[in-house]
Parts: C-alpha cells; sequence; structure tokens
DNA sequence: TTTGGAATGCGAATCAATTGCATGTGCACA
DNA sequence: TGTGCACATGCAATTGATTCGCATTCCAAA
C-alpha cells in the first residue's frame, strides 16, 4: 500500500499521463467528456490510450478534484475542474450553450428537505433545460404542451 | 399520412404491444428502466421485442404520456406515467431508495432564473443524492469531504 | 539503486440503445 | 364488411460509451 506524499498532493503517483490530463482539464473553456479530452490530450502525448482517459476521470473524480455532470440527454457526461462554490447549468435546446448559474434557492432547498424528509443530501444533480437568450426569440413550433 | 383519430387518443395506433407496455408502466409500483419493463412485458406476451419496448418508450415521450429520468450514476435512464403536478427525486445512495417530492422553491427557482437570465426553462432535471432517513443513522466513513 | 505496487496501452468485452430489413397489422376509407 | 398501405414489429447486427484483462512500464519510498 502506497502512503500519501505531499510534494504532488494528491496527483500520485505523478504519471506524466496523470499531469497531463490535469492540466488538459484545467486549461479547457468549458466543460469537457472523455474523447475530447482525450483528442485535447493525444496532441500532447500521442501514445495516451483511452482506457487512460477513462481510469484517471475516475481518479480524479474519487480525489474530488473535477465534478462529472449529465447535461441534458447527451449520452456521455462531461467534466470539469471542482471550485470552491458549487454551481448549477441551463443548456440551450437549440444552440446547446451551457450556461453557469448559482442561487441561494438551492441551498434553502437542500435545508427544506434535510428537514421536511429526514434526508441528508450530498449531491445534487441540477440542469435546466430550455431557450436561451438568443434563441428563444426565434420561430416556435406551434405546441407549446410540456 | 395517418390523420388523428379520436377514439384511442393518442395511443395510435393501438397495437397489442403498445398497449401491453402501457399498462404495465401505468401498472407499475416505481420507477422502470427499459430491461425491467421487457422483462414485465414478457410475461404476457413471450414474443415481445426488446427494440420494441425502447421504440416505444421513445413515442410515449414524445406523446408526453410518460417522464424519463436519469436517477444518480445509473447507466440505464427510468421511467413513469406522467402526472399532473410535477415531483423530482432523492436517492439514497445506500439502500438505492427513491423518494418522491415536491417544492415551491423549485417554480421560484424557475421563475428566477427567467428573470435573470433570460432563460426559457422547458425542464428540470433535479436528483439529489444522499442518505435516507434509514441509513443516516448507522456508521458512516470518516472524511467528510465534498 | 532497488523493488513492489500501482498505472499504462492495447484489444476485447460489456452494456444500453439504435437501426436496417423483411414481415405483419391496425385502421381510414371505400 | 373488405382492402391497402403506412407504420409497427422482431430479429440480428451496429453503434457509442465505458470497463476490463493482461502483459509491460513506471513511480516513489526506503
Ligand atoms: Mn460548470
Ligand atoms: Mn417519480
Ligand atoms: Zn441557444
Ligand atoms: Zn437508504
Amino acid at each position: 500500500m502506497r502512503i500519501n506524499c505531499m510534494c504532488t498532493a494528491n496527483i500520485q503517483p505523478a504519471t506524466s499521463q496523470r499531469k497531463l490530463l490535469l492540466s488538459v482539464i484545467r486549461e479547457a473553456k468549458g466543460h469537457l467528456d472523455a474523447k475530447e479530452l482525450y483528442r485535447r490530450a493525444s496532441k500532447r502525448n500521442a501514445s495516451i490510450s483511452l482506457a487512460t482517459v477513462y481510469r484517471n476521470l475516475r481518479f480524479f473524480k474519487e480525489q474530488a478534484l473535477i465534478d462529472e455532470r449529465h447535461f441534458g440527454h447527451t449520452r456521455s457526461c462531461c467534466y470539469e475542474m471542482k471550485r470552491s462554490e458549487e454551481h448549477y447549468h441551463l443548456v440551450c435546446r437549440d444552440c446547446g450553450h451551457v450556461i453557469e448559474f448559482e442561487s441561494p434557492l438551492i441551498h434553502k432547498l437542500v435545508a427544506e428537505i434535510r428537514r421536511k424528509n429526514n434526508f441528508d443530501v450530498t449531491r445534487v444533480e441540477l440542469c435546466l433545460e430550455g431557450y436561451c437568450h438568443d434563441c428563444k426569440k426565434e420561430e416556435k413550433p406551434l405546441s407549446k404542451v410540456t
């Protein structure tokens, strides 16, 4: 068994692949899925394997270095660096843009659930679908059922 | 092209498989995934195909007869009859139980997003993970990060 | 340095979901 | 009450995402 070493924090062992993957995630603008992470990492290390990408995504998740997101109906999930403050997402059904937001209402909701349902919330999966500012003005289908 | 007929509402054509599947979903206690729906339907019609289950799940979804849910980390999604009032879910990480709940805070959140982000919300995907009443009292792991 | 245990690369395997195609069937219209 | 045909079905093959087995390589603690 291997004990924690302080030099490389919780990235341990600090293999070149592991460091590369984490820096790609860190430098990414938006949210990456495994395939896209693999594509970008391959540019810097052509021999990296997709399995290694998946294994490290799981590792980073376990180390709480990254967050996993399930957006809308997309098959694969996305990843991003964990930040100090929690945040949630709006996904436009039209252009696919992902907008991040935060609201104190979510803390209130969690508190309410803890009180009313006697349920200890450890994770909030919240994603709202709809039409963004730019896409909502364009023509919409006639039926506006739910 | 076929014009709508009123006799069978939006289930049309009303094939035996389609009627069977809908009644299995209707009679189900909880939330079903495709495999489980297939299992239950097969008891009443042994020749039904899994592809037909998937095709009809998509059909029912398009007809807004059922709702699709993505619970926690489970690979496959679950389905349930659409109800008049919207509701959301708590999933226990320990025993897997799914608890349904509703809260006016969610309406408030949607309104806030519409106002602040100028975003038209059409669907709220919300699922909270944690520990239910029965599981939270039992011993927990030492580290309580996240 | 040495060395054990963990990480990697590769391909094969899984698992959920979709699709192509030949066949069967519900139902609008005659 | 029949008939036609668009659409539904069954089956098998396919896709797409993720995981796994295994031989090999690589960290990092001592
Ligand atoms: Mn984000
Ligand atoms: Mn429900
Ligand atoms: Zn948009
Ligand atoms: Zn529980």
